[in-house]
DNA sequence: ATTAGCACTCGGAAGACAAGAGTGCCAACA
DNA sequence: TGTTGGCACTCTTGTCTTCCGAGTGCTAAT
C-alpha cells in the first residue's frame, strides 16, 4: 500500500530528525540514505508522503518533519530494533543488582535508573493490586512501646513503632499478636470490618482501644500497598531537548509530571506480557502529553502484580534505543521480583511493540 | 553609617524588585515609598547606594537592581519579619499532621511540603548522626524465610525479609535473635567487627553463615541511617522564575540540585538552634549556586540529630515569606520529632536570621 | 539640602535587507 | 512512465539600522 522506497525515505527522515531536531531536506536524504536517486526524485516522494499524512512541513520551503502518524509507522515497521550492546546490558544488570539487593519500595530507584539510562524523564508506577496480610507480629519493646510488623502476600514487610501514653503488659501484646495472626491474615482490606475489630477486641479482653490502633495500621498498610503509586525522576532532562527550549512549555509538562503520573489511564489497558508500548503525541489521553511521546514497559512484580516503567520525551524521541533499554530493564526487574519462570539473565526478551494506531491520530 | 533614608530607599528597591523582577527606577520609588521627596533626590541617593555597593545598574540608564550585599543588608535589617497568617499556619500544621502521622523517612514529604508552601524548589536533608541499634528481632516465618527487624536509637524501625535456599529450624532463629539482641545493641557501626561476628556465630552454633547475613543487615541499616541523605522536590518551580527563562541556566541548576544536595557543606557549620540561615548568591560555596540564594532552616529530629530544610531560588527571592514559612515548618517538625521540650503548637518561634556577611560578597 | 529641567545614553522593538536553504515545477531524457 | 537537472520562488534567519522611551546625571534655581 505504500511503496518500499517511500518507507525507506520516511525512515531516513525520522532517523535524521531524531538526531538533529531540524526539518530534513531532500538533499540530505539523497546523500545519506543509500538509495541511488537524486534529490529531485526524493522531493516528489516527499510531497506524496506529506499528502499521505506521514510528514509535514513547518512552512513552505522548509524541510519535512514527521507527523505522529509518521512516527507510528516508523515505530511499528520501520525502525530497526536495537539490541543493547554487551557492555550496556551488563551495566544495567550491575546497577540493578546494586540497587535491588533488597527491594521494598525502590520504585524510586527504578525510575531514577530508567531516567539515567535513557536520558529522558522517567516514571515508575505500581499497579493496583490485591495483596493480603500474610503474617502479623507485634514486638514488645517496653511497657509503652511496641512494634507492629506486617508481612504482605507480595513479600513486602512494613512496620510501625507505636508509643503509648499508657502501659500495656507483655501478655496482652502476645495475645493480640496471635489473635491478629489468626483472624487478620489472608483477607482483603474491605474484609476488615468494624465487626471483626470489635470481636477481636473482645477476644483479647482489650479495654484500652489497642485493637483498633493495630487494626488501623493493618488497614492503612493494605491500602497503601494496594494503591497504585507513581514516582518520577529526571524531569530536568527535558530541558536538554530543543523542543522544550520554551520554558513555559517545559514547565507545563514538568509540573504535570511532578503531580504524579496521571498516565495511569494508559496503564489500565496494559496487557500481561512483557511488551513495550509506545504512545505517540495525540495518542496520549492526557492533554498535557498531546505533543510528547511515552514509552512504557511492564514488568512482573510478583504476587500477580505488574509494575510499569515509562519514559517521557518529545515525539522526536529515540524510540528504538529507549524501547530496547526499557525492555531490558523490565525483564531484569521481572527476573528479580517476579514469582515464576523468568528467562535467564543474559537473554533479551523479544521486543513486542504495540501501540494503538487509533483514529486519534493527527 | 548609612542614613535612615537610604535604608528606606534600599528596602523599597528590593521590595519592588522582588515583586516585579525588573530594574526599578527613581520615579517608581518616589511614588511608592512614602518619603516625601522627589525623584531627583532619590536619584542622588540611588547613585550613592550604587557607589556603596548595595545596588547596581544593568547598564547606564536603567533602573537599579540589588547586589548580593544589598540583599544581605535587606535580610539582616530591613525586611519586615513576616509572621504567618492564622490560616497559613493552620494549613501547615494540618498538612504536617496528615503527612507525619508516622514519620519514618518522610524526608521526601517534608521537602515536597516545603516546596509547595514556598513555591520554590526545596530540599530536605538529614544530618549525619550516630544512631545505634536499640533492639534486634528475628521473626520466623517458615523454614526458609524470616524477617529481620531492627529498631534504632532514633526510633526508626527497619526490616528486611530474608529468603534462604536452605532450611533453618526455629530454635536456631530464636537463639540468634537473643544473641544479637544481647551483643549488637547500643554499639556503633565500627564496633561490629569481624571478630564480634565470628564469636556470635560460634555462640549460636551457626554453621551456615546465617550470622554474617544478619550482621550485614545490621551494618547496612546503621550505615544507611547514619549517612546524611538528601531529597529534592519541586525543581520545576524554578522555571516559573523569570531569571531562569534561559533553559540552559535552569538546566544547570536543576541537574545540580537533582544530583543530591551538595549544599551539605553549608549544613556542616549549622548551629544547634532553630535558626534560619540565608545564603545569598556568591555567599554560597557551590559554584552552581553563585547566583542563586538558599534559605535553610534546621529542626530537631530527635536523638540529638538535626535535619535541614532548604529552599533554593533566584537571589531575587521573597526572603521574608520564605524565612517565615520555613521557620514555622521547622518548628513544627521539631515539635513532632524532637525529644525535648518544644514550644507549644500555636507559637511562632522567634525568627533568628543569621548569615555570614563574609568577604565573599561583592 | 532639595528640586525642576534638560540633554544624554542605552536597550529593546520594529523594520529593511541579504543570504541560504529548500521547495515546486517544468522540460528533457532513459 | 519514472527520473533528473535546472531554475524561479518562498520563507526563515541573521544582521544592521533606525527609532522610541525610560531613566539617568548634571546644572542651576530655590
Amino acid at each position: 500500500m505504500i511503496s518500499e522506497r517511500k518507507k525507506k525515505i520516511l525512515a531516513a527522515v525520522v532517523d535524521a530528525y531524531i538526531r538533529t531536531a531540524e526539518p530534513v531536506g531532500s538533499k540530505a536524504i539523497a546523500e545519506s540514505a543509500g538509495l541511488g536517486c537524486s534529490s529531485a526524485t526524493i522531493r516528489n516522494e516527499l510531497a506524496e508522503l506529506v499528502s499521505l499524512g506521514y510528514l509535514e512541513q513547518p512552512h513552505t520551503s522548509a524541510g519535512r518533519v514527521p507527523t505522529p502518524l509518521g512516527y507510528r509507522l516508523y515505530v511499528n515497521e520501520l525502525m530497526q530494533r536495537q539490541k543493547l550492546s554487551l557492555e550496556e546490558s551488563e551495566d544495567i544488570n550491575r546497577r540493578l543488582n546494586a540497587k535491588l539487593q533488597e527491594l521494598d519500595d525502590t520504585i524510586g530507584d527504578v525510575s531514577r535508573l530508567a531516567s539515567q539510562l535513557t536520558d529522558y524523564p522517567a516514571l515508575a508506577l505500581t499497579a493496583q493490586s490485591a495483596a493480603t496480610i500474610r503474617r502479623f507480629d507485634i514486638i514488645y519493646v517496653d511497657a509503652n512501646t511496641f512494634i507492629l510488623v506486617v508481612m504482605l502476600s507480595n513479600n513486602s514487610v512494613k512496620n510501625k513503632l507505636v508509643h503509648l501514653p499508657i502501659s500495656v503488659d507483655q501478655s496482652m501484646i502476645q495475645r493480640l499478636s496471635s489473635l491478629f495472626n489468626a483472624s487478620f491474615t489472608g483477607i482483603a482490606e474491605e474484609q476488615i470490618t468494624p465487626l471483626l475489630i470489635r470481636s477481636t477486641e473482645r477476644a483479647a479482653d482489650d479495654t484500652m482501644g489497642l485493637t483498633s490502633v493495630i487494626a488501623a495500621f493493618a488497614i492503612e498498610t493494605l491500602s497503601e500497598a494496594n494503591t497504585p503509586s507513581a514516582f518520577i525522576s529526571g524531569e530536568n532532562r527535558l530541558l536538554s531537548q530543543p523542543e522544550f527550549r520554551d520554558p513555559d512549555k517545559a514547565h507545563r509538562l514538568m509540573s504535570y509530571l511532578s503531580g504524579g503520573g496521571h498516565i495511569l489511564p494508559a496503564a489500565d489497558s496494559f496487557g500481561g506480557t512483557d511488551e513495550v508500548r509506545v504512545l505517540i503525541g495525540p495518542e496520549n489521553v492526557a492533554e498535557e502529553l498531546k505533543d510528547s511521546s511515552v514509552v512504557i514497559a511492564s514488568y512482573d512484580a510478583g504476587d500477580n502484580m505488574r509494575g510499569l516503567i515509562g519514559v517521557v520525551g518529545p515525539t522526536r524521541m529515540d524510540y528504538s534505543a529507549v524501547a530496547a533499554k526499557l525492555s531490558f530493564l523490565a525483564a531484569g526487574l521481572s527476573r528479580r521480583l517476579g514469582g515464576g519462570e523468568a528467562p535467564p539473565e543474559g537473554m533479551h526478551n523479544k521486543l513486542i511493540i504495540k501501540g494503538d494506531i487509533s483514529d486519534g491520530s493527527r
